[in-house]
DNA sequence: GATTATACCTTGCTATACAAGGTATAATGT
DNA sequence: ACATTATACCTTGTATAGCAAGGTATAATC
């Protein structure tokens, strides 16, 4: 079945902004725990995917990246956070996010 | 904004799935149609998206094509309809789909 | 001092959306 | 008759993201 390679055509610019709300929400979050933030809510990704697109996001200044080496055990970890322009770009996603849900039940729904 | 990149990204997998369905609940449909009737949901795809798409979901036998050129003022029409094959692979869609919105929804909620 | 656990990063591959440009049929206009 | 317009399908080249696989680094444990 070829649907695995549909789910993960469908992970692309999902786990984007997945991972904008997770981090929002809790605050600060570090690369692994991301992962496990996600997984733990049944959205699978890879460190493959993972770091590229933080490393992206803080480019873009969505994100503002901080290494912590006090205070932790084992290797230096780096946390992410969301910046004042991450906060507008996701509100916007939320809205679109929001349309295309909509967009989606309406094709599902009986006759037309 | 690069929100728009975002979006072309967020379409990957989407639109498939979308046309899936809007094909299952019309029952047989040609190319300009299918783009017209996702664009009256909101959901925006070019040709050059589309014929490639329905190419590949013939070849995988998900839809059924087949020629009109009687009946038809102007160019012959392509018309697709979906493959028994094609009802369960959307059937399995919709599951994930289902799973995919509560798990970005439950990113959403306030705290954890 | 070797092994294990944790954590971050990179490379190469594959697949899709899209803009732009192309081809074909038939109706309409002059 | 011939050019134009409308409708419809298809292709090429580019950019981008997910992912498997492999690599590097720090510090605790055996």
């Amino acid at each position: 079945m070829d649907i695995d390679k549909w789910k993960s055509q469908l992970r692309k610019g999902l786990v984007e902004f997945a991972l904008l709300q997770l981090i929002r929400k809790r605050g600060r979050l570090y690369g692994l725990e991301i992962i496990e933030g996600l997984n733990s809510v049944g959205l699978t990704l890879t460190e493959g995917t993972l770091y590229p697109l933080l490393s992206r996001l803080a480019k873009e200044e969505l994100l503002k990246p901080q290494w912590e080496t006090e205070n932790v055990s084992g290797h230096p970890r780096k946390y992410y956070s969301i910046s004042s322009k991450g906060k507008k770009v996701i509100e916007n996603m939320d809205h679109h996010w929001s349309e295309t849900v909509e967009s989606i039940h309406s094709l599902g729904e009986k006759k037309s």
